[in-house]
DNA sequence: AGCTTTTCTTAAAGCGCTTTAGATTACCAT
DNA sequence: ATGGTAATCTAAAGCGCTTTAAGAAAAGCT
């Protein structure tokens, strides 16, 4: 059996110009039917694999999509992470194209990083994640017209791109609203410094429900970790439950933070959900296997990242199709690490 | 300030040749010094990013490497994988090469999936894990001659390829050891029914030290999980704890199984390690997160896969040398999920 | 038959680089 | 001057595909 290495080959096999084989291959309507599948047996049966830098280098198009993965941290070994680059593999591999990971340097140069890599040619489209309140990589992204679709909203709402996210603001208004209902009146808003978009949504649900009781008699310590390291969470741990007036219900913005604040409340001595309640975000994996289970919202990452991949490449297709928003609910997931108030 | 889009661009710029530009670019000796800084900072000055593709085409590199991401499992929420890709991304970005997440689907075309990436010039090489213990890939990837190197090593232990491996053989032995040496009579392993290399090898360790005794009082319960998801895995879990003589330590081939082994038998009222004795492999972050801390074998996952990467890169840079293989010590983590044997 | 329309196929240019083989210049000793 | 050598640089081909513009063949109409 002969091999045909190259288009040409292929097309000299076939008694047929390279120009029709090439598109006889893409399914393209002006190729009589007939053509197209003698076309797709040959090469078949020749082993034609078309070489991508070719096809790439003339259509102008890579054929490949980037997620700029943050050096330096726990990287996909965060649950979050790994779960979401999973779903966006798995929801680009069902239309065969394939996500090239590239590590960016927490030096600052992100953004060059970024500019390079859709100068270059190496991805037709990027999946941001980890919205900030004015993200310039979005600005970037617009600016260049380079394709793209982000996890979570920059701070203006209506900015002119393509989103998709959970409601955590509506999530802890509703989760204050259980809390209330058990009789805590000492809360807690476990958080992070960084200016993430959906801190400060999670952030202002809570606020706005506690201030929507106007009760004076309730309280709200409210504590961020630095870094998002193990010494910066047992810090902002600490504050939260050490000293007077400890809260009796804490919503952590994220499930890490909760998982880690459970693990210090017991290594105190507390009892959860008894001496204190606690509810997370995100629902990944490790959340249902703690004891206690984690109460928490379940964001579903997987499926998430597997729509953000279809949305991209939906946008690939139809650069100037109007941009498409997807706000989810997440569901509230009653596990065992909440619980009514312990009696004063 | 006038912006370079292409080679010729910036050649014509600088009054020199495209041919001059490309290979000072690339630092090569055969152009002087002074044309290569003067072309550096212009390419700098006017913004120059070479496009991959047509570099790709005309050099024959894709300046890619692959990992194969199997589809349908945890993916990189597998506290292994995610960690482990890690590590890949970021030894990979050391040397300013990206990497590209290929996820192949379980419906047995995963080699022909492989076939097509590396003859489609996706990928310049190739990083191999799960090996099995007649790894197709393997073959397929030495007779095309592809650089690729493999985390875990064939059956065939001098088989010409390169590789890393944990010595999981001589731990599991030593795990046997320290066991039997706090009493323990009646052991148990739990493993997984996939033909991979790993837990035979680490089986094997565990066996031969056992029959090292050569004492008939001894007993052993080998239990594996059919297919690796949550109902195999507590099938498998409840064949190693219920019933009569059930063991009084259990190695586990990974730490998954251990900690569900450790949740499933506080479930059933056991204490560990009071009543039962654990140790893992791999020392995955969540093993010293549960409660009892899981005695372990650190594999210390993304340095493995820091390594492979650089190896890999090597191979590529020079095919011809000889193979490198390495055989790493895994440190034994003595936490708090063994202990001495119940009194019989 | 002659004409148009439709259907199918192709020639040829070109994507933006790398690389081989060769040209040019500079330098030195004779 | 002359030739030889080393140091730089360049012309031009070509990597393997896609695509535009146009050509050839078949079919439909009067």
């Amino acid at each position: 059996m002969p091999k045909a290495n190259s288009l040409s080959d292929l097309a000299r096999h076939l008694g047929l110009s390279p120009a029709t084989v090439s598109r006889a291959l893409a399914q393209h309507e002006a190729i009589a039917k007939s053509t197209r599948e003698r076309v797709a047996e040959a090469a078949r049966e020749l082993g034609y694999v078309p070489n991508r830098a070719a096809q790439a280098l003339a259509s102008g198009r890579s054929g490949y999509v980037g997620f700029l993965l943050p050096m330096g941290g726990r990287g996909l070994a965060d649950p979050f992470l790994g779960e979401f680059v999973s779903g966006l593999t798995e929801g680009f591999a069902a239309k065969g194209v394939e996500l090239l990971l590239s590590a960016v340097p927490r030096d600052g140069s992100d953004l060059r990083h970024l500019e390079n890599l859709v100068t270059s040619g190496r991805v037709d489209g990027i999946v941001l994640s980890r919205i900030e309140v004015d993200d310039p990589r979005v600005h970037l992204l617009r600016d260049r017209k380079v394709p793209f679709v982000a996890h979570g909203r920059t701070g203006a709402e209506g900015a002119a791109y393509s989103w998709l996210d959970t409601d955590g603001e509506t999530a802890f208004a509703e989760a204050f609203d259980l809390l209330h209902g058990l009789g805590h009146r000492r809360f807690g808003i476990l958080s992070i410094d960084e200016p993430l978009t959906f801190r400060h949504r999670r952030e202002a649900g809570l606020r706005s429900a506690f201030d929507a009781k106007g009760d004076p008699s309730l309280s709200l310590r409210h504590v961020s970790c630095g870094r998002y390291d193990a010494e910066g969470r047992a810090r902002a741990i600490a504050a939260m439950l050490d000293g007077d007036d400890r809260p009796t219900a804490v919503l952590a913005v994220a499930d890490g933070l909760a998982l880690d604040l459970i693990a210090a409340a017991q290594a105190r001595g507390l009892d959860v959900p008894g001496d204190l309640s606690v509810i997370g975000y995100d629902n990944i994996p490790s959340a249902a296997r703690v004891t206690p289970g984690l109460t928490t919202f379940d964001a579903s990452i997987a499926a998430s990242a597997t729509a953000l991949a279809e949305m991209l490449l939906a946008r690939i297709a139809a650069p100037d199709a109007p941009h498409e928003t997807r706000l989810l609910k997440p569901q509230l997931v009653l596990r065992q690490s909440h619980g009514t108030a312990p009696a004063a």
